[in-house]
DNA sequence: TTGATAGGCAAGTGAGCACTTGCCTATAGT
DNA sequence: ACTATAGGCAAGTGCTCACTTGCCTATCAA
């Protein structure tokens, strides 16, 4: 589970998935162009490579390879695990 | 926002917003005997100071001092920010 | 006032991480 | 077969961060 917060720490990554939550399935060009594009973020391929490692490692994304492609694919799961272990604290009663 | 998981990112600081969620309210020292207690944590003093004021900075705590004693108070507001920023992907119809 | 309690400030050190650089593998098209 | 495309592997570098060490400030009790 430690590999989840330290992989959302990080400006880039987070921006990747922000990207991979509006459009799925891209594979990593499209990734590095994207980024390129709507944020001006001049990082190179392997950056962009290693830290989809990090994302995918950490459970936050799912790849799928067709011939010399590999498409990626936001899960929200670990998202999810944080909000279970530290409940909204309710301090209004409904 | 990058605060917040900067703070996230530490195995300690995640100890301490767990036992702040069971025990709100403690101390300063009332939190290092408790991780000592209840985690095995040979931290210092120090350190503990310096994790609770990453975490006050990232929102995730609040304090209120009260004469030579400050108090600690877990905030999930940040928390909730992670959720509305990428909300859970329903794959399945409701 | 003196001593004890609760906490803060600041410099120094070691380790981990993001990023680059260079080269390599595998698939697709002609 | 040859070339271009899509991606992977690995060493090196600079920077940030967690932790320690030492000293200092402020509140309470006698």
């Amino acid at each position: 589970m430690a590999d989840v917060f330290k992989a959302l720490d990080d400006g880039t990554r987070r921006l990747i998935l922000d990207e991979l939550a509006v459009r799925d399935g891209q594979t990593l060009f499209e990734i590095c162009s994207t980024l390129v594009m709507r944020h001006g973020l001049g990082s190179t391929r392997q950056a962009i490579s290693q830290h989809l490692a990090v994302l995918e490692d950490a459970g936050l994304v799912v790849t799928e390879r067709r011939g010399r492609s590999k498409f990626h694919y936001f899960n929200s799961g670990p998202i999810a695990a944080i909000t279970q272990r530290w409940p909204p604290t309710r301090k209004d009663a409904p």
